[in-house]
DNA sequence: CGCCGCATTGACGGTTCTCAACACAGGTGG
DNA sequence: CCACCTGTGTTGAGAACCGTCAATGCGGCG
C-alpha cells in the first residue's frame, strides 16, 4: 500500500467512526485519486483567497487552517492530523477565505474536487458521510469559540491537550496520556488566541500543578483527571459515536 | 401563503444565493412540511444534549445557538435570522452538543429531519446546497473565532454590527446602514465573549467615535466606512456569491 | 565556532473582569 | 393612578488576566 492509500485508509476510518458505509461505498472512497506532496514545517499549503480545485488530505504531520489579520497575525481555526481531510468543505465552497499551513513537516495528498464530488453524487451515503464530517469540523470550531470566549488561557491549553490526546489516540499515535505533538509554543498560542509569552506562562502553570509534562515534540499527561477538570473537558463535542443510528442508516 | 411557506421561501432564497437549483429542486424544498411555533424571548428551544428529530427554521425574530459552561455561563456561537435553518447540521448529526434559544420573541417552524434527508437524497443538487449552507455556517464560526482570539472587544462589536447589517439587508429587513436588532447588551456580550459591563463600555467607545447609534431595538450606523475600518471588515467570509460556478453546477 | 529559532524570565502597561451601586423603563397588582 | 418589581443600561473602583518590550539561555545545524 502506498502513502496515498494509507492516508485514504485513515480518512475512511475517520468516516466509519461516525457513518456506516457499505463495501461498495468504502471501495469508492478508497479509489479516490491523489498526488502525494511533502512539505517542510511553516509553509503555506493553501493561501487565503485562492480558488482551489483539490482537497488536502493529511498523511503525516500536522497542518493548520488559519485566518489572517491585516497586521499579519494569524489565528489557527483548526488542527488537522493524519487522516483528516483539511478542507473537505472546499468541495462545496472552493473560494478559500482561509489558508492552510504545515505546522510540522507534513506529507499530504492532493485530491481533485471533481473526483470527490462524483463519489458524493454516485453514493449518497458517502455524500452524507462527507456532510457529517464537515459538521464535526464545525462542532470542534464551536467548542473552541466557546473556550476562547469564556475560559482562561490555562484552561484553554488544558482543553486543547485533552482534545489532542483523544484525537491522536484514535489515530493510533500514542494514547491519551502520552502522544507526539510537534508544535511550537508560538503555534499553540496561535490556536488559543494568546501571545507566545503568555502561552509559556500558562504552560508553566500546568507544569507547576503537576498535570502535564511536555516539550516541543511530545506530551506526557501526569494527571489526566486533574487536567480534564481544569479544562472542564467533555469529549462529547468530538462526536465519537455513530451518528447514523438516528438517521435511518444514512 | 402561510407563515411556514414564507419561512421556506426565505430559506430557499438563502440557498439560491450560493447554489443554483432547478425548478424541480426548488419545488422540493418548498414542499417541506413543518409546524409553526411561537416562543417568547429568552426561552430554550433546543436543550444541550437532546437528540433531535426536527430542524428549526426561523420565520421571525432572532435565535441563538449556544454552548453552556459548567458555571452556567453561555457563549453564543451563532445568530440565526429569519430564513436561517438554525441547525441544518443536525440532520447529519442529531445528537445536539449545543442548544438553541430565542433571543427575541421568535416564530419558528419545526421541520422533520426525515423529510429533509429524503429531499437531499432524491435531489443531489439540494443535498449539495445543504452541505454548502453548513459550510457557510462554519465560515462565519471561523471568522468569529479569529475575532475572539485576535481582536479587542470594541473591534469585535464593530465587526458584528457590520455583519448583521449585511445579513439583515439580504433579508429585506432594513439596509446595511439602519436595521432592527432586538438584542440586549447582555446577549451581545454572550456573542462576543465579554461581560455585559464591558460590552456597554465598548459600545460607548463606538458611540464616542460617532460611528454608530443603537439601542435595544435597532442600529443606525453613522459612519459605515469608519465602522468597517475599526472592524477590519471584509464580507468575503459570508460567501455571498454563487459558489457552484466552480463546481460544475453542483 | 557562530548563527538562528525557540523557550524562558522580568517589568510594565493595557484590557477586561468582578463587585457594587444607581437610574430608568415597562409591566403588574393594589 | 400609583406603588412596586424586574430586567436592562450605566458608572465607578479595584483586581486579575494578558500583551508588549526586552533580555537571556539553550540546542540544533551549518
Amino acid at each position: 500500500m502506498n502513502d496515498h492509500q494509507a492516508g485514504l485508509k485513515r480518512f475512511l476510518s475517520r468516516l466509519l467512526l461516525r457513518s456506516s458505509l457499505s463495501v461498495d461505498e468504502q471501495r469508492a472512497v478508497m479509489s479516490l485519486p491523489g498526488k502525494v506532496i511533502d512539505t517542510p514545517a511553516h509553509r503555506d499549503i493553501v493561501e487565503p483567497g485562492d480558488i482551489i480545485h483539490d482537497a488536502t488530505l493529511v498523511i503525516d504531520g500536522i497542518a493548520g487552517r488559519f485566518d489572517q489579520l491585516a497586521d499579519g497575525h494569524r489565528q489557527i481555526t483548526a488542527l488537522h492530523l493524519p487522516g483528516d481531510m483539511c478542507d473537505l468543505h472546499s468541495v462545496a465552497v472552493p473560494h478559500a477565505g482561509w489558508g492552510i499551513e504545515s505546522l510540522s513537516p507534513t506529507r499530504i495528498s492532493s485530491i481533485p474536487h471533481e473526483a470527490i464530488r462524483k463519489v458524493a453524487v454516485d453514493y449518497p451515503g458517502v455524500g452524507f458521510a462527507f456532510w457529517r464530517d464537515t459538521v464535526v469540523d464545525g462542532s470542534v470550531l464551536a467548542k473552541w469559540l466557546s473556550a476562547l470566549g469564556r475560559r482562561s488561557a490555562k484552561s484553554r491549553l488544558a482543553h486543547l491537550i485533552c482534545e489532542m490526546g483523544i484525537r491522536l489516540e484514535l489515530n493510533g499515535q500514542g494514547d491519551r496520556r502520552a502522544f507526539p505533538l510537534p508544535l511550537t509554543q508560538s503555534q499553540l498560542g496561535d490556536v488559543l488566541g494568546v501571545t507566545p509569552v503568555h502561552l509559556n506562562r500558562s504552560l508553566q502553570a500546568l507544569r507547576q500543578d503537576e498535570l502535564v509534562a511536555m516539550n516541543a515534540r511530545e506530551v506526557r499527561i501526569i494527571d489526566r483527571e486533574g487536567l480534564e477538570h481544569v479544562a472542564e473537558f467533555d469529549p462529547e463535542y468530538l462526536l465519537l459515536d455513530r451518528q447514523d443510528k438516528y438517521t435511518g442508516g444514512l
